[in-house]
DNA sequence: TGTACATCAGTGAACGCGCGTTCACTGATGTAC
DNA sequence: TGTACATCAGTGAACGCGCGTTCACTGATGTAC
């Protein structure tokens, strides 16, 4: 495996590879350039030449997460599933996702960062219209935050162990339900809380 | 005011407050306690009389946040509005916020982390409690792990500015009636996906 | 097929910096008698 | 009311460490002719 050359071969990943590892186990606090150069085998320098720094390093993870993100999104057929495969993909890549949600550790005005970011928006709002009317309610808008809100909030607790949960994908699966496929019986409209 | 004296008067307090000024700016990742004694006007090895390092300081930050949220919740009427508070205190104290939902930079066997944990655990649940049998469905726990993933998913986001929100409290509150009161009319069962 | 040259990826020594930690100290405060 | 002593909060010098950055370099690869 290990041929020992002079040129690594593919450095880059490697490093990535390396920073996931890291953050997964210790959070991006513990990331250093020089301790990812040790992990990769490679001289303290060499990371320097794939990305700048720190934050163009967690900026590229970024950017890798959304489009994982992207694609995760896409295969889904309508947008309970789209929930589920959010929440899937915070389980799988979970030091992307840490990341990709933590603005002050990125370069907010990397181009390719911003497309992935698109990119992934676009399949996210694609989720929301593929939801019948009266399921939609008058705010189509506002459904599409509460669904976002509803798996991203599910998915970070439970990834931070606030919330404990043993199946993550089956667990989001009905609690959405619940709320997509409400009890049957009309009820009143706002206002009236009991105190 | 600033009397100088030797001995500070506050400076737990003084330290606690130049930290939350750091985490607000520039995230948990910028802390240093030398940082702080400067900014507190007090030579750089004070700090380490109240916390002993980094952790012991952000798990301080940490069980403040969650007695101020217990206080922030108990005074909400009903589940919707606890959601309404959840968000509140998000924007109140983004910087709380922010370090207690991030295990890895706390000391998470802290008896007092614990103990407020544990206060705003319980005033958690209680929102979901005080629902209305027909409101709940079959499943109360489960309605309790989409409230509070919705209002954390909604104050995650918004407060990262991934989901860009003018008045966070109202956008809530419109938010949480549209899940928790849905359009009148009756629906199918869950299964039944259309591809 | 061979040679020359440009480019690229990685090396390793050197630097200066801010950090946490330790330690003997000192000034201030509180308490016992 | 006064004195002695213990405790506590903060000082400031010193240390060693890991970090990012710079720089002249070298080995490997690709391309032109």
């Amino acid at each position: 495996m290990s041929q020992r050359t002079y040129h690594h071969g593919d450095l880059r990943r490697a490093v990535l590879s390396a920073a996931l590892d890291v953050i997964r186990a210790e959070g991006p606090a513990g990331l250093s350039l020089r301790d990812l150069a040790r992990r990769a085998g490679v001289s303290h320098a060499a990371p320097a030449h794939h990305f700048k720094d720190r934050a163009g390093l967690l900026t590229a993870i970024a950017t890798e997460g959304y489009d994982l993100l992207a694609v995760a999104l896409a295969e889904a057929p309508e947008l309970r599933e789209r929930g589920v495969r959010y929440v899937r993909f915070a389980f799988a890549h979970p030091a992307h996702f840490q990341v990709m949600f933590q603005p002050e550790l990125l370069r907010g005005d990397d181009p390719e960062l911003l497309a992935a970011k698109a990119r992934a928006g676009k399949e996210l709002q694609a989720g929301v219209a593929g939801l019948a009317a009266d399921e939609r309610g008058p705010d189509a808008q506002l459904a599409g935050v509460a669904a976002w809100s509803l798996a991203h909030g599910f998915a970070t607790l439970a990834l931070t162990r606030n919330l404990p949960v043993d199946a993550p994908e089956e667990t989001f699966r009905a609690l959405a339900g619940l709320i997509f496929q409400p009890p049957a019986a009309p009820r009143q409209p706002p206002a009236a809380p009991r105190n």
